[in-house]
RNA sequence: GGGUCUGUAGCUCAGAUGGUUAGAGCACUCGCCUGAUAAGCGAGAGGUCACAAGUUCAAGUCUUGUCAGACCCA
């Protein structure tokens, strides 16, 4: 005996109940103990962070983070789980800011480094609880106990020893980088914070006259939106392949002419009066490479040529003058060319954003307020052209709203361009899904690579571990704790590796002579902790060398898409330049969530916002994963709301949910079991070889997606197997499950389905770990003591080849088109499908399709209730043809022709197409001649669709047709209505709450034709209503009574339950 | 400004290699069926396949451009 299964099921607690299993019989650990010594599949767990709540997105990673892990070990592999936690980082400082309602980085180091770091280091866990929580609720199995910590100084001190193997060989190095600042904060800001901070402002812009140093009276004419930056000036870039010209024109006080040289495009926009000019001479960007100017100021010595003409990809001729001014230490773009030009970094402005004292005019002026005066200045000079006022988005600091300048500062970078092609090579051997963020995404950010800037001016985070010598300037990067006591000179294994703690470590120069040896003030990126974690999590090299050799690469990892420049991207750059391997051989990038309108899914539009709670606690989280994994294709977008999983409930869950339920009342009722002996496969109902076929069709599918990394093509086609299952296996089935004899057919089609759904949850299992586990432990591990106790311990099924037929596969579907044609058949001529019909005849499209029909003639015969099926005849039953050149065959036989034969075949003369279709269905091939050309059509080319004489209802679609006859013998019209009788009986048993083996006593009296009916079909009535008496009787007030009319006749029934 | 991707019915999505009249599910309307079902079946309505040019006998599919959205970078 199976667990009975009602229909009724409430999901979240079924799902409790299978938590509760898991967790008392450790299923989880036993996954991975009971395939120890199975091959290693590996897993790489992307850390989040967890002071934050987790989200809709956290849930849609984290589902296919899952399935693959599970997947493997169903096929024998071995595979660790370890979880991971991200804990460094700005986002933590800023919610502790927050919080201590600290806004200066010196409030900060008022508050005190230490308590401040403790304050980070206790937040980072705040919504632990809820993390693990909903791990455990959507059934990630990762191993959240033995996780790894990037706080730690195990953490810590391995990726201290991944920084000194960079160092040793050579790719640490201090340079400037352009970075956002905020002067009055004295900080850097990160992207996200400038992102945070962008507003529509309007400010000043100039253009400026820069004369050439060897053509007096000519000038580069040049745009600009922060004149504080022309101190700093040190090239001018064009686009190489932008097309300038030189012109004249009236200078401003029309006393004379000078000549400009501006982009071709931007005349009209940036001259003062463009008719006033006349163009004397055009070039090509390059041809004014290497041109000289004399410098708008020389408050700064400088040693090398400077002040001439560069090229900039960046150069645009949407706005400006299509000359750019470049000033290094101020932006970007301006650091790239002036150090590809080997150009000087003219630093004007202190820290604090005002000018240095060299800028003698404007010494220690904030940099904005000097604007209009450098403008005046200018003007004065007469090299100002013109000025107005520029509308644009800039940033702005998100803490104290001053604008941010983009200013060079001191740093430490990788030297991550020495591996530049390294890295690419590497990524080549990377299976993407999707495939084109390889040589997309990815691959163009490691085209365009640029040193990585390391350091961070920060206080929580991963210290770098660089000593310098405060006289003389030696460097020393240490590489592990024990170093760093020897150099100390005491053991420090009890350290905080965390600032302040590590600061406080000082010692004298090793070689003697120098001074003493001080940490550098920064920390590192963030982003190199967690791309440390393949070596990292393990501690190695000074722990687990065993482990990390057998755990790396990893085989799979899966984050969202804008990990690319994140995680995917330091993962693939320390593995590439540390081992030169890549970290992982499979990634999937997912699309992000977004709300049902597509907008990105805000706590500030509640309306269209989802917690994930709410999901699990209304369906479950089956359905919520099962939504992700077949929503589409996983690098896109997907939209999310409620009603999208309610959908998943209805349409797959509960469908498999009541043919599960279905088989077990029956089989409890039938108390069969599967170690029944059934009929082999092969001797089966074509019913049963039909499924059969489909499900190893399915499995063989299945695993070929799961191999390839396809998660929708992994799930999509088990959601089409369970919906033929259902609808078309059991419903037409079901009568063989109640037949009380037991014959081999009901063995057969017990075991049918049993092998249906016990490999269903073995299927699901991956992706639906709830209702895979309950259909498994009650179909399979109840009644089999020796099989492994939980769908997570089995093993992956096989499929068997020889049970795949395709020729019966699609002899199914032609019978499911062509019943669904007579259904619409009779809709058209009102006749309802209780109502028996003498004949359907079919036209089908080919021979073959013939016998197939011909196979299964008596299951569409049944499903369309008809006496007879058959295949159209010619002779009598069709009035005409129509043919219909099918282009894919002829279109490139005949290619420029094709119309004209089409045109032929399909509107040609009636009597010259009647003969020509007949030829077709004969098998023989026909000529159209036209303009004396011979076109030879052959019948596979050539489609013949035929029309049905009058007295059939009729429908037609693709080239197939069903015809029904129409009329009604007095025999059919009573058998019509004792199956109305029988579906008023089986009504009112269901109205009556009868269980579905009670037997039943009716009484009835009926008008006419129908108490002629009911006698003609007793037998069939009382078998198909379980009764044990069917008699005329005047109805008592026993049982349950009911009156109908049918068709003018009346009708009364009254039923009561058997003795 | 640059890169990658996407745009097919009201919604969610399918539509190798160009080829018949562009499909499914949901939702809506009408009808049917029901001893498993939160179900099933049939019909109706709903599409200038984002737009425009081009290649081709033939374009949702290939090319180019434009527009819109998402993400990343600047």
């Amino acid at each position: 005996m199976f667990k009975p299964v009602s229909a009724k099921v409430s999901v979240p607690a079924v799902e409790e109940e299978q938590l509760d299993f898991w967790r008392q019989k450790h299923i989880f650990e036993r996954t991975m103990d009971e395939r120890r010594d199975g091959p290693r599949y590996v897993f790489y767990e992307g850390p989040p962070t967890a002071n934050g709540k987790p989200g809709t997105h956290h849930v849609l990673a984290r589902a296919f983070k899952d399935m693959f892990p599970r997947y493997k070990t169903m096929r024998g592999y071995y595979v660790l789980r370890k979880g991971g936690w991200d804990t460094h980082g700005l986002p933590v400082e800023i919610e502790v800011e927050k919080e201590l309602g600290l806004n200066h980085k010196h409030e900060i180091e008022a508050y005190g480094i230490a308590e401040f770091n403790e304050k980070c280091r206790r937040s980072v866990f705040r919504y632990i609880t809820e993390w693990e929580k909903l791990t455990e609720r959507m059934a990630f199995w990762v191993n959240l106990d033995d996780a790894y910590v990037t706080f730690t100084n195990d953490y810590i001190q391995s990726v201290w020893w991944i920084l000194k193997q960079f160092w040793e060989k050579g790719l640490l190095y201090r340079g400037k980088r352009v970075v956002p600042y905020c002067a009055r904060c004295g900080t850097p800001l990160s992207s996200h914070e400038v992102a945070q901070g962008y507003k529509d402002v309007a400010d000043p812009s100039i253009f400026v006259r820069f004369p050439l140093r060897d053509e007096p009276g000519t000038y580069f004419l040049v745009w600009t939106t922060t004149p504080w930056t022309l101190p700093g000036n040190v090239a001018l870039a064009v686009g190489e392949n932008v097309d300038y010209v030189l012109v004249e024109g009236p200078t401003a006080d029309g006393e004379g002419s000078e000549r400009l040289i501006l982009a071709e495009a931007l005349m009209s926009a940036a001259l003062n009066d463009p008719e006033a000019y006349t163009v004397v001479e055009r070039f090509k960007g390059r041809d004014l490479l290497g041109k000289h100017y004399n410098p708008l100021y020389t408050f700064l010595p400088v040693e090398q040529d400077y002040a001439y003409v560069i090229a900039g990809d960046f150069v645009s001729t949407e706005e400006g003058s299509g000359i750019v001014h470049i000033a290094p230490a101020f932006g970007a773009d301006d650091m790239e060319v002036g150090k590809a030009n080997n150009l000087p970094v003219l630093m004007t402005v202190d820290p604090d954003g005002t000018f240095i004292d060299a800028v003698t005019p404007w010494r220690g002026m904030w940099v904005k307020e000097a604007d209009p005066l450098i403008t005046q200045e200018l003007a004065g000079r007469g090299l100002l052209y013109r000025t107005e006022i520029y509308e644009h988005s800039y940033p702005f600091c998100w803490r104290c709203d001053s604008p941010l300048l983009y200013y060079a500062r001191d740093t430490w970078f990788i030297a991550t361009t020495k591996y530049r092609d390294k890295l690419i090579e590497l990524n080549q051997t990377i299976n993407w899904v999707p495939s084109h963020i390889r040589d997309g995404r990815f691959g163009n950010w490691l085209e365009d690579l640029k040193d990585w800037a390391l350091g961070r001016e920060r206080y929580w985070g991963t210290p770098l571990p660089i000593w310098v010598d405060d006289r003389t300037g030696d460097m020393i990067c240490v590489g592990s704790v024990e170093e760093l006591s020897r150099l100390a000179g005491r053991d420090l294994s009890d350290l905080d590796l965390h600032r302040p703690y590590v600061d406080e470590i000082t010692f004298p120069n090793p070689n003697g002579s120098g001074g003493t040896m001080r940490r550098v003030p920064e920390l590192i990126d963030v982003w190199f902790d967690s791309g440390s974690m393949p070596v990292a999590q393990w501690g190695y090299p000074f722990a687990n060398q065993e482990l990390f050799r057998e755990q790396y690469p990893a085989d799979y990892i899966c984050e969202a898409v804008d990990q690319t420049r994140g995680w995917f991207y330091s993962l693939h750059a320390i593995s590439g330049m540390l081992f030169e391997s890549v970290a992982f051989k499979n990634v999937i990038c997912l699309g992000h969530i977004l709300d049902i309108n597509g907008q990105k899914m805000s706590k500030s539009r509640p309306e269209t916002f989802v917690e994930p709670w709410q999901v699990f606690d209304a369906y479950g989280a089956d359905a919520f994963r099962w939504y992700m994994y077949t929503s589409g294709p996983p690098g896109e977008p997907r939209r999310f709301s409620m009603d999208l999983v309610a959908e998943v409930m209805t349409k797959f869950w509960m469908t498999l949910w009541n043919t599960y339920s279905f088989f077990v009342t029956y089989a409890n009722l039938d108390n069969w079991s599967p170690a029944q002996e059934a009929p082999p496969a092969a001797e089966r109902d074509p019913l049963d070889r039909w499924v059969l076929s489909e499900l190893h069709n399915l499995v063989r599918r299945v695993t070929d997606a799961y191999e390839n990394y396809d998660v929708p093509g992994a799930t999509r086609p088990i959601q089409a197997f369970v919906e033929q299952l259902s609808n078309w296996y059991v419903r037409l089935s079901r009568r063989r499950f109640w037949k009380s004899e037991d014959d081999s057919d009901k063995l057969s089609a017990y075991a049918t389905l049993y092998e249906c759904l016990v490999t269903l949850a073995h299927l699901l299992a991956p992706a639906m770990p709830f209702l895979s586990e309950i259909m498994y432990r009650n179909l399979v591990a109840s009644v089999d003591p020796s099989a492994p106790e939980s769908v997570h311990l089995a093993s992956w099924p096989e499929y068997n080849e020889a049970l795949i037929d395709s020729s019966l596969m699609d002899t199914m579907a032609l019978a499911q088109r062509l019943v669904s044609l007579g259904r619409a058949a009779r809709e058209s001529a009102n006749l309802r499908v209780r109502q028996p019909l003498a004949k359907a005849a079919f036209a089908v499209r080919f021979p073959a399709e013939k016998e197939a029909l011909e196979s299964l003639q008596g299951l569409v015969a049944s499903e369309l209730n008809v006496k007879q099926v058959e295949v159209l005849d010619n002779a009598g039953d069709v009035v005409s043809y129509r043919l219909n050149p099918l282009p894919r065959l002829l279109g490139k036989k005949f290619g420029k022709d094709f119309p004209r034969v089409q045109k032929a075949l399909r509107e040609g003369d009636p009597e010259q197409v009647t003969a020509w279709a007949k030829a077709l269905l004969d098998g023989q091939p026909v000529t159209v001649t036209l303009d004396g050309q011979d076109f030879e059509v052959m019948p596979e080319e050539c489609e013949v669709r035929q029309e049905a004489a009058e007295g059939y209802a009729v429908a037609e679609e693709g080239g197939y047709m069903a015809a029904l006859s129409t009329t009604l013998t007095d025999e059919l019209v009573l058998e019509g209505l004792a199956r109305e009788v029988v579906r008023r009986i089986q009504t009112m048993r269901r109205d009556a709450d009868f269980d579905i083996s009670d037997r039943i006593l009716v009484a009835y009296q009926a008008s006419g034709r129908l108490a002629e009916a009911i006698q003609a079909h007793e037998a069939y009535i009382t078998g198909e209503t379980l009764a044990d008496v069917l008699e005329e009787a005047t109805p008592t007030d026993d049982g349950f009574t009911q009156s109908f009319t049918i068709d003018g006749e009346t009708l009364t029934l009254n039923i009561r339950k058997a003795a």
